[in-house]
DNA sequence: TTTGACTCTCGACCATGGTACAGGGCTTAT
DNA sequence: ATAAGCCCTGTACCATGGTCGAGAGTCAAA
């Protein structure tokens, strides 16, 4: 067992959070939330209780960011990340959470050209003068025009 | 004032919370919700307490979920719902309310689009075979490939 | 009249991804 | 040695759109 961790480290680049956090671009809070939801390992501390982070902590947190930006949520993330660790994980098991994530993406561009489509609808069949007493847009959301039967599923 | 609100609604149609639920298709914790959200007009009240519900709110749950459907939030068909009421509202407000959500889902599904790009590109970088060591999709999220500079925007 | 199904309120809880204190304790440069 | 500027924990809070349960009261059919 190591008593001080601050002699571990010794001779290595060891960051506190503050740095971290603006090494990996993201809020302090963010540091500590994501080491509450395990999705960094805890870092060791020193006798003070500061956390010591090193450039591992910094590239996992980029790393995380880089997944949610291909619209992984941090739970998936994490088993992503499990993934890693485990050594048995092959490439193909990566491979295929991407393509599930693939198909997930996919299926949500689809929801969201449907539901463009039927705004554009509304919009072209409004000619935008006059009271509201006529809007097909309102008369569509109230279910009274035949358009608004395309809106249910 | 009347007293007697069951007196009021003589002769009409009214529904008790559960049927409202059903005709609309929602939870009945879904329609006590709206109400507080101010989403419905508060109904009134049958001496037991009970909420007497009649059409129009069944109708203007319906509309709220159609609006939903078309990705506005609450507070969006919230503001919706006030523009229908207030008689100085033209056809040409709602309208630009309209359009207003359609260039956001545009946007929403333009960055899914690029978002699908990147993750296409990943997969199609991985063979699937050999252990995670070097698979190209973890090393672009650890940031160690060019691909991976894309994904910073 | 009894009984089962319904309704009431109120507060807590769910997931998601954080943010914002308060009230302390360190650290570091001067 | 002192003060600014870090860091710590813990808790509460934000938006979003609900859901659930407890404990009590009501309604309606047999």
């Amino acid at each position: 067992m190591i008593e001080d961790m601050e002699e571990k480290y010794q001779g290595q680049v060891t960051y506190k959070i503050g740095e971290v956090a603006k090494r990996a671009d993201v809020n302090k809070e963010t540091v500590r939330y994501y080491e509450k939801r395990e999705l960094i390992p805890k870092p060791d501390r020193r006798q003070s209780g500061y956390r010591i982070f090193t450039k591992r902590h910094i590239d996992q947190i980029r790393f995380i960011k880089r997944a949610q930006e291909l619209g992984f949520t941090l739970s998936e993330i994490q088993e992503l990340l499990e993934l890693r660790i485990n050594e048995d994980t092959t490439c193909s098991e990566i491979k295929s959470e991407a393509q599930e994530k693939f198909r997930d993406v996919t299926k949500k561009i689809h929801d969201l050209q449907r539901i463009k489509n039927t705004l554009l609808e509304l919009i072209d069949s409004c000619v935008g003068d006059g009271p509201k007493g006529d809007c097909p847009i309102l008369k569509t959301l109230k279910g009274e025009s035949e358009t608004g039967k395309q809106l249910r599923k």
